[in-house]
DNA sequence: CTACCGATGCGCT
DNA sequence: GCGCATCGGTAGC
């Protein structure tokens, strides 16, 4: 079990993100461990991307070196989060949209409702978070720095499937969201009403 | 299982 | 003020 290092996320976030899938998420002083199912790749040269255009104090973490937590707030209730990559300077981060729970159900529970299924503990970016206790004190968060979050490699190979984001307004024709195929654990696929 | 709809508050224009 | 990288409940098949 290998951890991943920042070079690992130094590449243009279309290139991390498939090979985020089948990896595992820690969480070690909670006892988390998830393994991802379903990532999409964000980059700040296209419309959908929260930094597109525009360079605000929230976004600091996407612009900054890469392996940093960017922690968002949506739709009022709901956090999502991402991991930032590429160069600094350059703006493009992976959101973390579902994974199989490995480790710590009974906390992921806990935090998640009593009556929650398994499948449905990791199942959604919001839903992930959550499990995970992540919020707006996690972003910016280094996750290469040997803290307690960070991301870890078994060995897991697993077919990677690509197809066009869920739920994003100027989706355009990019197929950035990355999935293993075949997984129970994916979220269920929902194109934005408006999507071009 | 799918479809619809309301909740809710922040960041930016 | 507007729009949102969402979710959970309920209704219906």
């Amino acid at each position: 079990m290998y951890v991943l290092e920042r070079e690992f996320f130094a590449r243009p976030a279309d290139q991390v993100a498939p090979d985020l899938i089948g990896k595992l998420l820690v969480s070690r002083d909670d006892g988390l461990v998830a393994r991802l199912v379903e990532v999409e790749a964000y980059q700040q040269g296209e419309p959908a991307c929260h930094a597109y255009g525009r360079r605000t104090p929230r976004l600091e973490p996407l612009y900054g070196p890469p392996g940093h937590a960017y922690v968002y707030f949506t739709y009022g209730m709901h956090w999502c989060a991402n991991v930032s990559a590429g160069t600094e300077g350059v703006a493009e981060g992976c959101l973390l949209r579902a994974a199989e729970p490995l480790s710590g159900l009974t906390l992921m529970r806990d935090r998640r409702g009593a009556r929650v299924s398994d499948r449905d503990l990791l199942r959604g970016p919001a839903r992930l978070a959550q499990a995970f206790g992540l919020g707006r004190e996690d972003s910016g968060r280094d996750l290469c720095d040997g803290g307690p979050l960070y991301f870890a490699e078994d060995g897991c190979r697993p077919e990677v499937r690509r197809g066009p984001r869920v739920g994003v307004a100027a989706a355009g024709d990019l197929e950035w969201r990355f999935f293993m195929d075949g997984s129970p654990w994916v979220s269920l696929y929902k194109r934005h009403p408006r999507a071009s």
